[in-house]
DNA sequence: TCAAAAAATTGACACGATTCAATTCATAAG
DNA sequence: CTTATGAATTGAATCGTGTCAATTTTTTGA
């Protein structure tokens, strides 16, 4: 059907050999052949066939990428950003979704040591999975992607979770706030970890009164209902801080919905800065992450490990998050 | 490194043949060879090489999705859909973003076909494309996504982009606005041109007077750009129409920072009808099209024509979109 | 018990690219 | 003009599995 290496070389008049070389060595080849060789390629329309040249090195070029939430806009950065550096260097991406459930991970991971990624870029949906010793067992490399990894014989690129809980505490207090209410997910993941952490350290340091609100899934339609309990609450918090902005943005709509002014009668502020959160009914103050940054330098790091396995030494690179202030949050009256 | 199939076959004492049919055909085999032959192979921890497999059998169990933006949330929904249908039947899911570029589009579809994938699902950016029959003249199964088809000899789920355009304006012009502003994109994208059909046929019928504002990309950022060049108008409109909700939300941002309030000054309307649609300053009114339904149905169309290829009639399935009013469009003073 | 039919098994070949030892070609030096 | 040297090219062998015509074994029926 379709034209393959041997139909080049016959039609290019040359060996099946040369025409390898000129895809994988061109520099071995005579820029006389080498033009040649290319033209009739084009011409052909020739594509070389990846199980072939996987079943003989050994080695495919796809990476796969597990992520707990696509429509999250933070993680749909992230994954350009996984795609454009994987793209650079040749690489294919499998998506995979798996809207914080560890069945569903665990579902994809079969599914791609089945297709023979050569590595896996993953955001755990639970702090602890033995899963990936499995992968690596087959020779595939596994990078953590937006957590930290406390053992150093993985890599793991992240946003210093813990610091951002603390810089969003400390925020909110330095704006005379102390009932604040923290709305997050389920204390299985990892990030929701990290940031609890800050947030109770810095409360501890400010003398802030923190109440936990949670709700089982990151969305914005959960954090309506997080809104609802907040209204419920016995005492209305002068403050209110969320581990996500799709949560925020949730909550946001809740407490306009019940008649209740931001930041005039409470301050919100959101994590992941998304894009939409300059558009939003009151602009929304977050914490940053540099997702596309986040996504590129993964992918690189997990490539590298994959291509230079004996001589790769593994990193744990740790970014840091950073306050955006917008019009959600605001002195306390 | 790890045993394979002639491994498998010496030890057990039969021959290759015999394990292959182990594999896929066991009712061919006698039981007590199966018994003895899966022993062998769970001794050696066997597990096949999935390269030769496909290789051999020409097929994989892939499929890719182009779009032009994933960034874009009604995107995201659509891969979603797409997603959960291709893992109900056990495809595993290729992401590419083309960014409207029909040169990172050809690159993206070069990658595909090296990795042999049975389907694929595209977006087109550009209205004529050929390299489409370049794939199917490889077995490549094509669907179109989000955009219609003249032509019978494929497949296409979409949304009725014309109906959504007239939808649009008889909207607008209900409200009492005749001077309207069309902000779109490049006339080269499928979706862009029958949206502005619609528009067109409809303003002649409701005697709305149209002009075009066009941006490069259609994204929130061009949507500010956008609302500078509507500023810089000799007549201010009463209403503006923008091809997808990330203009609108850039051009609301541009408008509002300029004083211009929305709807008094001018209604906005937006298309596709994104989750952040009713969190936004002004929640959006816009055309609401089923992104998720659309990725659901174009996956399951493509693997039944993966599949079922001699039988396979080829659909074109149209969804109709539909108006969604929320506060930013109202009457003209 | 034997021939015919059915079932089970075999193993060479194909898939398409890569590799590398062997060969040919081009160039420079003597 | 010859030889030595390096550059360019060749093509058979290889990766691990699936296929199928051919062969061997087992079962069936009289």
């Amino acid at each position: 059907m379709s034209a393959n290496l041997r139909d080049v070389a016959r039609q290019a008049g040359v060996s099946v050999g040369t025409v390898s070389n000129v895809l994988n060595r061109p520099d071995v080849v005579s820029p006389k052949t080498l033009e040649r060789v290319q033209k009739t390629i084009a011409e052909l329309g020739f594509v070389p066939n990846g199980f072939a040249r996987q079943l003989r090195s050994g080695y495919s070029r796809t990476i796969g990428l597990v992520v707990t939430d696509v429509a999250n806009p933070f993680f749909t950065e992230v994954a350009r950003g996984v795609e454009d550096a994987a793209s650079k260097r040749d690489y294919a991406v499998f998506l995979c979704n798996s809207d914080e459930s560890l069945e569903k991970e665990n579902k994809y991971l079969s599914v791609l040591i089945q297709q023979q990624v050569r590595g896996v870029l993953i955001t755990p949906s639970d702090s602890k999975s033995h899963q990936y010793e499995n992968l690596r067992e087959r020779g595939i490399s596994v990078a953590l992607l937006d957590t930290e990894t406390k053992n150093s014989s993985q890599c793991s690129v992240s946003v210093d979770d813990v610091r951002g809980g603390e810089i969003a505490i400390e925020h909110l207090t330095s704006l005379g706030h102390r009932e604040i209410v923290w709305v997050t997910g389920p204390d299985t993941i990892p990030q929701v970890i990290d940031r609890t952490t800050g947030v109770m350290r810095a409360a501890k340091v400010t003398k802030a009164d923190i109440s936990t609100v949670r709700v089982p899934l990151m969305n914005s339609s959960q954090g309506v209902d997080a809104a609802k309990k907040i209204l419920a609450l016995k005492k209305m918090p002068t403050a209110i801080f969320c581990a996500n902005d799709l949560l925020a943005f949730g909550v946001m709509r809740g407490l306009l919905d019940a008649g209740i002014r931001i930041p005039e009668d409470v301050s919100l502020l959101g994590y992941d800065d998304i894009a939409f959160g300059n558009s939003a009914a009151v602009p929304l103050s977050s914490i940053s992450q540099p997702a596309y940054q986040l996504g590129v330098t993964a992918a690189e790091l997990l490539i590298s490990e994959c291509e230079e396995h004996e001589v790769h030494a593994h990193q744990q690179i740790k970014f840091q998050p950073q306050l955006v202030m917008r019009a959600s949050t605001a002195t306390k009256k």
